[in-house]
RNA sequence: GCGGAUGUGGCGUAAUUGGUAGCCGCGCUAGACUUAGGAUCUAGUGUCGAGAGACGUGGGGGUUCGAGUCCCUUCAUCCGCACCA
């Protein structure tokens, strides 16, 4: 019988499927593991050929744990709210969730074929409102709490609002907007309006204007992990900044925490690092500057108060509230002029320039506090209104950018800090800043003389002890902005009265998405939602006309799953407290600083609340590398519909054309296949060499237009999805990036071929001996047992099927049929080829899936040797082997290698200077 | 500029603690079987050299009996962050 790999396949599959092979329940009696992908975005062009790379890493994985005893959560679904879908509306006037529900469907079918053991019963989709009624939930939970700084967690609105009601917010330390003080009786005196405003400065979910990243092309505006470099990650569209009044979580009250989650968890220190860059936490002070003629003081954060002394000059952001405030009569058209220019410039031309020094002087002095001289307060675009205060003490003799301004506006520099080693020298023959990170300060008062990191200290406690300002750590995580301007998202459970913003009572919920005529913004510019007959409260309040962004269905997807078709709460007590949190993820690392940054805060938000029972989600996650395409070329000489082979190409004058990668074999060209390819080639002529037509070659994004898309479907059509598995994971470790080359397949495929026969005899049939195995036989296998459980545990999944393959073509040498042996291979092969291993395990006359087996257990007793063929080495070059007793002293085997024949060799008659034994290793002669 | 990762045959890669560099596979070469081969099997395949042998893990230097692995230095590629005070 042949491998008839087709058959199989399905016939396993539909099997699994109507035995519920993969369902798992909650289980005390054994231990949990919870192992995630990342959910898809079920786009419109289906999964290529390097989507499924994690899917399948975990999938071993979970099979593997699942033979290894623990009760294995193991779940798939879709983020199914997003862009393109809505885009396609747009065009199209297609209700998204047709196109998506389309979609869903065919990655459904693709899924299917590979043969996970996901448990389809717990499939969740951000869209569904059975799913989206519990985000807007947390939501509201969120609006519900404020951050309180002294106990570290969210607590209920409500708490606060008793504080106020007895004393004020002046005690209140809270991650809050800026909001003045009010005592206990001025908040009485406020009316109802008034209160929700404040109230609004403490929500954890709150409605504000702020500058946001508006792009007109998607008619929304995005977070910041969705711009990147001036344009929309999706799409590639500018992206400008604008102020607005929109939806925000308050994700920067957890920066600390979101920091320090992170030593607890199994990342990688790469995505780890990325991370920490995100949130960005630096140490400093504040310091608080009195402005000449002024009342007010400007207050500005340094993480160098120690440099104070050096400071020569002040810049405000061209945001900043200063700017009008102190900005002289004489030099207000100046001031207004350059504002007017930095606010055409986009984000994008910003950054580009960011070498060119502007800006403009505001007439306006402040003091220093510790020289008591004047500095003059200049406004320029290179400090930016969100970071600190929006102003900073300019330091130009230690900041290199504070150093180019200085230099372009002929602003003295003064030298506060010397290097151990260095005398101090004129600035003004410097050409960048002088690097200040460690030395002595000079030039500094009451600080000289001190070690810089001393000087901090002191002049943090000066500043406190003066009481013109504090010791303060900056983050730079900003708030996620929530609202987006478009139809295709969760609709917020947000009503308005009187402008101000209330959420609806819980037992509204799920507010589903209503219908709309277009897909469009309205005529006036409001959102699509804004297009809904009676988008209203049953009292007639206009409800909210934006939707939440993406990450809102992925934050707490995880949770979901645990229990996902609970219609009491996100999740229960008892599903949380069985599964608690994932152990294994996998997914790209593209989602660094998005969703892994937001469904963090949002599970410590949850974990405030008591909800849920870890703080952090994700123990252990990989990031799978990326699967490029590998392009194929040929070579159209100019003018002609003549192609010449790859070698011949430097003949003539050529163009390089992307050729389909589908239709070029071990980067041969298939002639018949390429004239049918494009009705433009149906004559075309060839220049070949040896009779073949070779291709160039190139790794690059795998796209449509580079015609170098493999689809997992026609691989499975052509080799089984066993071999896509094998393959996939062949191709290199995990983590890194690759180019999909479907070249090596074959070798793949033959070794499940070649496993195949060793369960079969001469005449095709299934045949077993039940012969004792062979000391060797039993080496072989057990080698492999070995090898597979220590690969899955470090993920090491490419060295897993080389071993198998070693194995195989042991095997295959000793001639091995033996149910022995042949049966635990079985069930070590089974995570990560399911199909085959399910058919043979059923041949051996098994009636249970193979996926109910047990590991089998290493015996290291069939891996012992007696003796060992030493490699022996002169000088390190290794030159001869030999072998000795494992048990034989080292003195003797000293003695006996010199003695040898092939020794002499190489000693030439010498004696040895130095035998160095490393038993059972290596022996090194030093001659 | 800062941070991270990676450099090994024609190609994908292996070498888990410093101990035989190149496992496994692709490709290639030769052969067997075959009407045929994009099937199967056998042998070979890092480079140079007729050979003995020499050289060889991006380059240079070091530690060591011994370095792909450790240290210093340098180059290249990829990724992330970036006027963050």
């Amino acid at each position: 019988m042949d491998y008839n790999f087709n058959e199989i396949e399905q016939k396993w599959q539909q099997y699994w499927k109507e035995n519920l092979t993969y369902k798992v329940d909650i289980d005390p009696s054994k231990p949990k593991y919870y192992v995630l992908d990342m959910f898809p975005y079920p786009s419109g062009a289906g999964l290529h050929v390097g989507h499924p790379l994690g899917y399948i890493a975990s999938d071993i994985y979970s099979r593997y744990k699942t033979l290894n005893g623990f009760n294995v959560l193991h779940p798939m679904g879709y983020d199914a709210y997003g862009l393109p879908a809505e885009q396609y509306a747009i065009q199209t006037g297609q209700h998204p969730a047709v196109t998506t529900e389309v979609n869903i469907k065919r990655y459904r079918g693709q899924l299917d074929k590979i043969g996970f053991s996901y448990d389809w019963n717990r499939e969740v989709r951000t869209s569904d409102p059975h799913y989206y009624r519990w985000t807007q939930w947390v939501f509201i939970q969120m609006f519900k709490h404020w951050y309180n700084n002294d106990t570290q967690k969210a607590e209920p609105i409500d708490k606060l609002i008793s504080e106020f009601e007895t004393k004020g917010n002046s005690k209140i330390n809270a991650a809050c907007s800026e909001t003045p003080v009010f005592s206990a009786k001025q908040w009485s005196m406020m009316n109802e309006k008034e209160q929700q405003e404040i109230l609004l400065n403490y929500r954890l979910a709150y409605l504000a204007d702020t500058m946001v990243n508006w792009c007109p092309a998607l008619g929304t505006v995005l977070a910041n992990d969705e711009v990147k470099e001036g344009f929309s990650v999706r799409g590639g569209h500018p992206v400008e900044q604008k102020t607005m009044k929109q939806w925000l979580l308050r994700v920067s009250a957890y920066s600390q925490r979101l920091l320090d989650g992170l030593d607890k968890l199994n990342w990688s220190d790469s995505l780890k690092e990325i991370q920490m860059n995100w949130i960005g936490r630096s140490e400093g002070g504040e310091v608080d500057f009195k402005i000449k003629g002024h009342d007010k003081m400007m207050r500005v954060f340094t993480t160098r108060p120690d440099t104070i002394f050096g400071v020569t000059f002040m810049v405000l952001a061209p945001e900043s509230d200063f700017v009008d405030l102190i900005t002289t009569v004489d030099q207000k058209d100046a001031v207004q002029e350059y504002i007017d220019e930095t606010k055409k410039r986009t984000e994008r031309e910003r950054m580009a320039d960011v070498k060119k020094v502007s800006g403009v002087f505001t007439g306006a002095y402040v003091t220093n506090p510790f020289t008591g001289e004047d500095i003059p307060v200049w406004v320029s675009d290179y400090v930016l209104a969100g970071y600190g205060t929006g102003a900073i003490m300019a330091v130009p003799g230690h900041d290199s950018r504070d150093f180019a301004f200085a230099r372009h506006f002929n602003l003295p520099i003064i030298q506060v800090v010397v290097k151990a080693g260095d005398e101090p020298s004129d600035p003004l023959t410097w050409d960048d800043s002088y690097d200040s990170k460690e030395g002595t300060m000079i030039n500094s008062g009451f600080i000289n003389g001190l070690d810089a990191q001393e000087a901090i200290r002191k002049t943090v406690d000066e500043i406190e002890k003066r009481n013109i300002g504090t010791r303060k750590i900056n983050y730079r995580l900003r708030d996620a902005i929530f609202s987006r301007q478009r139809y295709w998202g969760e609709p917020f459970p947000v009503y308005f009265k009187d402008d101000v913003p209330y959420v609806m009572d819980e037992s509204e919920l799920p507010l589903e998405l209503p219908e709309v005529d277009k897909y469009l913004p309205t005529e006036d510019g409001q959102p699509p939602l804004g297009r809904a007959e009676n988008w209203t409260t049953k009292e007639g309040y206009p409800i909210e006309l934006s939707t939440m962004p993406g990450f809102a269905g992925s934050s707490a997807y995880y949770l979901r799953y645990m229990d996902p078709h609970n219609s009491n709460g996100l999740v229960s007590k008892e599903a949380n407290n069985y599964w608690q949190d994932v152990d294994l993820y996998i997914g790209g690392t593209e989602h660094a600083t998005g969703h892994l940054v937001y469904s963090r805060f949002w599970n410590k938000f949850l974990f405030d609340m008591g909800l849920v029972c870890k703080d952090e989600p994700y123990k252990k996650l990989v990031n799978q590398g990326m699967i490029q395409g590998r392009s194929n070329f040929v070579y159209r000489i100019k003018g002609e519909n003549k192609f010449v082979s790859f070698n011949l190409r430097n003949d003539f004058e050529v163009v390089e054309i992307h050729v389909d990668v589908n239709i070029v074999k071990h980067d041969v060209l298939d002639l018949d296949a390429f004239r049918d390819w494009n009705p433009e080639y149906k004559n075309a002529e060839f220049i070949l060499e040896e009779g073949k037509y070779v291709c160039g070659w190139a790794v690059e994004k795998m796209s449509k237009s580079m015609y170098n898309v493999v689809n997992p479907d026609d691989i499975i059509e052509q080799y089984g999805a066993d071999t896509l598995r094998l393959y996939e994971m062949f191709l290199g470790p995990l983590e890194q990036s690759k180019p999909w080359d479907t070249n090596g397949i074959d070798g793949v495929h033959k070794f499940l071929k070649k496993l195949w026969k060793l369960y079969f005899n001469q005449n095709g049939e299934f045949e077993l001996s039940n012969e004792k195995p062979t000391k060797e036989e039993y080496k072989t296998l057990h080698k492999t047992i070995k090898k597979i459980g220590d690969d899955i545990e470090r993920f090491s999944f490419n060295t897993s099927v080389s071993a198998f393959m070693i194995c195989v073509n042991e095997l295959t040498e000793q001639k091995c049929h033996k149910r022995e042996i042949l049966e635990p291979l079985l069930i070590v092969l089974s995570p990560f080829a399911p199909h085959i291993t399910e058919e043979l395990w059923h041949l051996c006359g098994h009636a249970e899936s193979i996926t109910k087996a047990t590991f089998p257990i290493f015996n290291p007793d069939y891996l012992v040797e007696d003796s060992f063929e030493y490699p022996v080495s002169f000088n390190g070059k290794m030159r001869f082997k030999i072998e000795f007793p494992l048990d034989m002293q080292k003195a003797d085997i000293e003695k006996e290698v010199v003695k040898a024949d092939v020794a002499q060799k190489w000693l030439e008659g010498k004696a040895p200077k130095k035998v160095i034994v490393v038993p059972g290793r290596i022996i090194n002669i030093v001659v």
